[in-house]
DNA sequence: ACTGCGATGTCCT
DNA sequence: GGACATCGCAGTT
């Protein structure tokens, strides 16, 4: 338990929506790296689509926690993604992290992401999002309310500024609208401009 | 602008 | 052994 677990205490859906404006700040090489969550995708037990459908596993067993505490899985052979651990401890619950805007700490970030020139392609996407900010297996089951990783609730978006979608990349429950992002923010992943 | 595909490790069947 | 909550590049239109 952490101060986040009480109210990450939320359905998946609930929490997604939640965590849009919030910040994640990664302390790297004594820098605070602070980016504000764009664009989030829900997974819970219930759902043919997430890794905790099948019950837990060695590498899910996080999931199945309290609140406010990182899973990070390895995919594609090539990449890491991010979830925050949300809904009651015994209930598997995430939040899939899939875009931030970076606010500082941008030159660090370039190191990470050495040939990304625009900003608005640093993490604008899962795997980028953990390739800029150095995230890996080794910070899964992490305490969010602690450095090296941290985040930092905000006031909620409101909804009339939140887009619902499919979720991207999966090829079971295709039909759930478990995709949110800020509405006309332009660092989140597919934007067209 | 759009489509196809290669890279490549870990987990679960 | 197959699938995979991805990305970036190459080739075509």
């Amino acid at each position: 338990m952490n101060s986040l677990s009480k109210p990450l205490s939320i359905s998946a859906v609930d929490a997604a929506k939640r965590l849009l404006g919030s910040y994640l700040i990664r302390s790297l090489e004594g820098v605070e790296v602070v980016c504000r969550i764009v664009e989030t995708e829900a997974y819970d037990q219930t759902d043919p689509a997430s890794h905790s459908y099948r019950g837990m596993t060695p590498r899910t067993a996080v999931m199945f926690g309290p609140a406010g505490y990182s899973y990070v899985y390895f995919t594609y052979g090539m990449y890491y993604c991010l979830n925050v651990v949300v809904g009651p401890e015994n209930q598997a619950a995430a939040v899939l992290i899939r875009a931030v805007e970076p606010l500082s700490g941008v030159e660090l970030i370039k190191t990470n992401r050495p040939k990304i020139v625009d900003n608005y392609m640093l993490a604008n996407g899962p795997g980028k999002l953990c390739l800029a900010l150095a995230v890996d297996k080794q910070l899964s089951g992490h305490d969010l309310t602690k450095e090296p990783l941290r985040l930092e609730l905000k006031q909620p978006v409101a909804s009339e500024d939140i887009v619902t979608t499919e979720r991207i990349g999966i090829s079971k429950a295709t039909e759930l609208k478990w995709r949110f992002y800020i509405k006309d923010n332009p660092y989140i992943s597919r934007y067209k401009r």
